[in-house]
DNA sequence: CCTTGAACCTCTAGTTACTGGAGATCCCAT
DNA sequence: ATGGGATCTCCAGTAACTAGAGGTTCAAGG
């Protein structure tokens, strides 16, 4: 049995970040000591493995949520689970994408400044040069998107 | 002179937006009429499409802060301008290389789900299978990484 | 056996960048 | 004058944690 601070260094995963799954549901109320200290078992470990890894591919907590549900049942179809991951997977892609582009807007920004003062510095110039994107703006009604991928830790 | 409603259609900014934009001092507090309510002249349509084109660029609003500041005063250099859009390049690409691996794991771990019951299903194994990034884990002290990109709507 | 200090406990509040709703008020056209 | 849409303020909520205060508990050393 584990402290909750072994669980903590096991798995890479903060303290109160180990008491907030808990709290949400992902993780179940552990056993506690005479002391009231948590105490934790493999299952519990794996677990908790099991949503870091998803965490770190990127998966919004819902998702975790139910990919947990589905691995806590073993006869159900699979199916489900593919369409998460692939659903994660075309986020994924679209925001690749749109990282690239905005790469490449950034480059040509820094490319473009010469040094100098802000008067005629390139890239306050092209923040401020806004045509096109209102343009955009005003084509497409953009179904506003939320969600954000937390990339909680740097493995750099 | 513009109601904030314009403004917002002008600029394809929501209307609580602006107002929270107000609040924590990005725009400058605008006059009223006499009713009280908020009125726009170009400065502030401009600034605010700077700021709009900001965002869209992935810059979190603490640097949009400094580039405003810059903006504010042409005689300044732009040195600093040029550092915080390089800070921004880096941070794009970084997450350009994490986004591509990510991908890359993504596509692996469907392409082997053959479909079945969850029991075989290789989606939910490879997410319960963590041996390498709990290595990674430990040979990385890992400097926690906080910020993200919100990226506020989907121009798709 | 007792003390000390690290690890643990709960609870609250803060972070980023907004978004949404309630309930009241205003503005403009008919 | 009135009706309805736009606007006002304020409060609360989102995701996914993180941090701090102030108080216990555990394990090792003397």
């Amino acid at each position: 049995m584990l402290g909750i601070g072994q669980l903590s260094a096991e798995t890479g995963t903060k303290v109160p970040t180990i008491r907030y799954y808990e709290d949400i549901g992902l993780l179940p109320e552990p056993e506690r000591t005479v002391g009231n200290q948590r105490r934790y078992g493999q299952q519990q470990v794996d677990r908790l493995r099991f949503i870091r890894h998803c965490r770190d591919m990127g998966f919004p907590l819902a998702d975790v949520r139910a990919l947990l549900d589905l691995s806590d049942d073993p006869e159900r179809s699979c199916a489900s689970a593919d369409t998460i991951a692939r659903h994660q997977l075309q986020e994924v892609e679209r925001r690749l994408a749109s990282l690239a582009s905005l790469r490449q807007e950034l480059c040509r920004m820094i490319d473009q400044c010469a040094g100098g003062t802000v008067a005629d510095c390139r890239v306050i110039e092209s923040l401020a040069d806004h045509a096109h994107c209102i343009a955009d703006r005003h084509t497409t009604p953009a179904p506003t998107e939320q969600h954000v991928e937390p990339t909680r830790r740097d493995p750099a």
